[in-house]
RNA sequence: GUCCCCUUCGUCUAAAGGUUAGGACACCACUCUUUCAAGGUGGAGAUACGGGUUCAAUUCCCGUAGGGGACGCCA
């Protein structure tokens, strides 16, 4: 088909009618026409008929990083063409979840249904040049259409029944849809940067629809004129279009525009190896941000889920940016690993400043105290977080590793604990609350000094003080080293806590 | 069913013809130690299978098997 070769593969071969009359969501959103061709121009593409999920993350993810390595811009554009399914609710927590990714957008979102007269312009002036035609199969003859080439063993596609059909012959009152005439013979190929050159005999796809019959255009043109509008230079997404991006090159080639380069990338699988679903628990990044994640860790992990640097695995953001590239994608579909992610988490919670972490542990006590913290409470807190960081995964252990500290006295004891304040323990308790008493520094060093010192003097192994001392202070037998917990209690609430243990 | 893609330790991956096939998570042991962690040291663990090409295949080609994706007036 010579008509479906492009004249020019330059972008100013687009008639000058097509590039001015298209519309903005927002009147001050730039579209990027009049910069330089070569500045990168990536966007991420969610439709908001659900919450954001991880493989979704992954893809804004790596938009972005590519985007920011070249120095170029980062769209978001709302996919809102289906009426149906689209909320408000999704919007916002797309929003929200890219937000707390930390992965800004230049510009206002596009949202895409607000670009519909232009989709359909675009569909009407690919009609007027004999590139597209009416089709008046009703949905019932579509379906039958596909099930008997089911059967038959055959692809079930479209036999484009309408392709040649003389409009006159068209069923009084039935409103048509668009449909692209697609190519016949030869082949499309798509020289993707991940996959590498893929071809597919044009035989094997159909002519889709552009034009719904109320007039509202499909996914397939409107990816394609907003792509071509927006002047998006790489569309990085999930494997899962790379089958479309046959389609949507024929179609970005019969309106004489350029294509962007694609690069499809492996869809992430559940622990099963199976498309990563409900099913596998939490899939919707809110839900990671709830489980007290450090956004750092969620794009340190996302990013090694496919891409690699060497035997790069810390790579903060920084870095990130800085080696990013579109060679080092594997080409293999990578399953979601809860484990490597906490690790990662781990990591990072370690690595953090007590002022960054403070805030979030600050207020999951709270939330779960249902109230607000003293100021000496929150001293209390900023001087064990540095003892309780390398203990926990997530935000809400770090959170409960700190709870002891503001449970009312007398502390409820649990198994370990009461265990330990039996006689013996309460008598070395006893004694030692009076050396304490004595003590005048309350650092954790002055404080390990004394109490070795006692131990030394009562002829005891020092755990059989320390122990029955961390069930006295912490009501478990199991916490931080025992001397941050002095420290960090200060010397009223560690000797208070002692003799509500000793009393009886 | 048709088309497209994929296949290195359990998992994420490195090695872009010549390596004792490396690292990380998880696992095991030891170590440190006031408990639990963290840390340190060590261990076990992989090129799906079958054919080619080559002096030499994880690497290139073909086939088989397995897995995934697409095939909507959804996106």
């Amino acid at each position: 088909m010579a008509w479906f070769r492009p004249a020019s593969r330059s972008a100013s071969s687009v008639p000058p009618c097509v590039r001015l009359c298209y519309t903005l969501a927002r009147p001050a959103q730039r579209l990027n026409r009049q910069e330089s061709p070569m500045t990168v121009v990536t966007r991420f593409a969610p439709s908001p008929t659900g919450y954001l999920h991880i493989g979704g993350a992954r893809t804004a993810l790596f938009n972005w990083l590519f985007s920011r390595h070249h120095q170029g811009r980062f769209l978001l554009r709302i996919e809102d063409t289906d009426r149906e399914r689209s909320t408000e609710d999704a919007v916002r927590a797309i929003i929200e979840g890219l937000r707390w990714l930390g992965l800004d957008w230049d510009g206002e979102p596009v949202f895409q249904f607000a670009r519909a007269s232009r989709h359909a312009d675009v569909a009407r002036d690919l009609l007027a040049k004999g590139r597209a035609y009416h089709c008046y199969c009703t949905p019932e003859e579509l379906a039958e259409m596909r099930e008997r080439a089911r059967a038959e063993g055959r692809s079930p596609k479209y036999d484009g029944r309408w392709r040649d059909r003389d409009p006159k012959e068209a069923p009084p009152g039935a409103k048509p849809v668009i449909r692209f005439k697609a190519p016949q013979s030869g082949e499309t190929v798509v020289e993707d940067l991940v996959q590498g050159r893929v071809a597919v005999a044009n035989a094997e796809l159909d002519d889709m629809v552009l034009l719904r019959a109320d007039g509202t255009p499909t996914y397939m043109l409107s990816v394609v004129v907003d792509d071509h509008d927006m002047a998006i230079t790489h569309a990085i997404r999930g494997d899962d279009h790379l089958t479309n991006a046959f389609r949507q090159t024929q179609l970005f080639l019969a309106c004489g525009w350029q294509p962007p380069r694609y690069a499809h990338i492996p869809l992430i699988h559940g622990a099963d190896g199976a498309k990563l679903s409900k099913r596998h628990g939490a899939v919707a990044l809110g839900d990671y941000a709830h489980l007290g994640l450090l956004s750092e860790a969620m794009r340190n992990y996302l990013l090694r889920l496919g891409w690699s640097h060497g035997d790069d695995e810390i790579i903060p953001t920084a870095k990130a940016i800085e080696w990013f590239n579109l060679e080092s994608i594997g080409r293999s579909p990578a399953r979601f690993d809860m484990e490597k992610l906490l690790s990662l988490n781990a990591h990072y919670i370690r690595e953090a400043a007590g002022d960054v972490l403070r805030p979030p542990v600050a207020a999951l006590i709270e939330k779960s105290l249902a109230r607000a913290l003293t100021t000496e409470e929150g001293i209390q807190l900023d001087r064990l977080l540095p003892a309780l960081k390398p203990r926990a995964r997530t935000l809400i252990e770090l959170a409960n590793g700190a709870a002891f500290l503001f449970r009312p006295r007398p502390l409820p004891l649990d198994a370990g604990a009461t265990k330990q304040l039996g006689p013996d323990g309460k008598a070395a308790l006893r004694a030692f609350a009076e050396r304490l008493s004595t003590c005048s520094d309350w650092s954790a060093a002055t404080l390990e000094q004394a109490t070795r010192a006692e131990a030394e003097a009562k002829g005891l192994k020092l755990g059989a003080i320390a122990q029955p001392l961390r069930a006295a202070l912490t009501g478990s037998s199991v916490s931080p080293p025992i001397f941050d917990v002095m420290a960090a209690l200060g010397r009223e609430a560690t000797l208070g806590r002692i003799t509500d243990v000793t009393r009886t």
